[in-house]
DNA sequence: CAGGTATATACTCGTCTTAGAATATAAGTC
DNA sequence: GACTTATATTCTAAGACGAGTATATACCTG
C-alpha cells in the first residue's frame, strides 16, 4: 500500500486526475490528451485505482475511468495539523511562488549571525 | 525543483513535518525521536529546506527548524479543484466501505498484484 | 471466426533516490 | 589550542520507478 504523496508524485498521474477533475474520461481520451503512449496511461491508472484515486465503469471496450473522493479526503485530512501556520497569512503564497519561479532561489533568511546569548 | 508531492512522498520528511506542526526542534531533537542517523535527518531537511517547507535558525552550534506556511497553502490550492467530489458526499466513505463497487472483470489478473519487492 | 479497436500486462533498461559510512565544518568549553 | 558537541556534506551501492517496446486480453462488427 503506498502513501497518497507517493501516488501523487507522479505528474503525469497528477496531470490524469486534473482531466479526471473536469469529467470522467475513458483510456483513450486521456492518452490522447496527455499525449502518453498506452501503456503508460494504462499502468498509471492501475496505480491510481489501486490506491482508491478512480474508479473504471466498462462501457463496450472502453473503460471509463472517474475520480473517487476518499483519497483527497484523506489528503485534506493531513493537511489539518498544518493549517494553523497559515491562516491569517494571506498572500504568503504569492510570496512563495515569486520566489520559488523566477530566479534562483534567493536565501530570504540570512541573518546567521546574531546568535542568542543562550549560555549554558 | 522538484514538486510539493514528491517532497511529501518520503515518509520520514512527513514525520519530521508532523513534528515540527508541534513545535520547532532541533536537528538532535529529531534525529532522537524518529530514531534516524543524523545524516538522514539533514540530508531530509536540506530537502524541505530547499522546497521550502522548513527554515532554520542558528542557535550556538544548533540549527532550530521550523515550518514554513508556503508549500502546504500551495498543497491547499491544488486540492481545491477536487474538493467538489467530496462536499456534499458525507459519508462517502460509508457508503464505500459498505457497497463494492464492480471491478474491471479480467477474473485472471487478480493475482497478487502489486507484491512488493519480488523480481530482479 | 476474422479483423479491428480498446485496454492491460510483461519485460528490460536507464535514472533517480535513499540509506549508510566516513568525513568535513562550525561553534562551544576547558 | 585541544577536545567535544552539533550539523552538514560527500561518496557509493542498492532498490524503486517510469518510459518504451512488445504482446496479451477483451469486446465489437461483419
Amino acid at each position: 500500500m503506498e502513501s497518497t504523496f507517493t501516488i501523487l508524485a507522479e505528474p503525469n498521474r497528477r496531470a490524469m486526475l486534473s482531466l479526471l477533475a473536469t469529467s470522467e474520461r475513458s483510456v483513450g481520451e486521456l492518452e490522447r490528451q496527455l499525449r502518453l503512449p498506452q501503456p503508460s496511461v494504462s499502468k498509471h491508472l492501475r496505480v491510481l485505482r489501486e490506491a482508491g484515486f478512480v474508479e473504471a465503469r466498462v462501457e463496450a471496450q472502453r473503460r471509463v475511468y472517474r475520480l473517487r473522493p476518499e483519497p483527497f479526503m484523506e489528503l485534506e485530512s493531513w493537511l489539518v495539523p498544518f493549517r494553523k501556520f497559515w491562516e491569517g497569512r494571506v498572500g504568503a503564497l504569492e510570496r512563495h511562488l515569486d520566489h520559488r519561479y523566477p530566479e534562483a532561489p534567493s536565501k530570504r533568511a540570512n541573518r546567521a549571525a546574531r546568535t542568542k546569548g543562550k549560555k549554558r
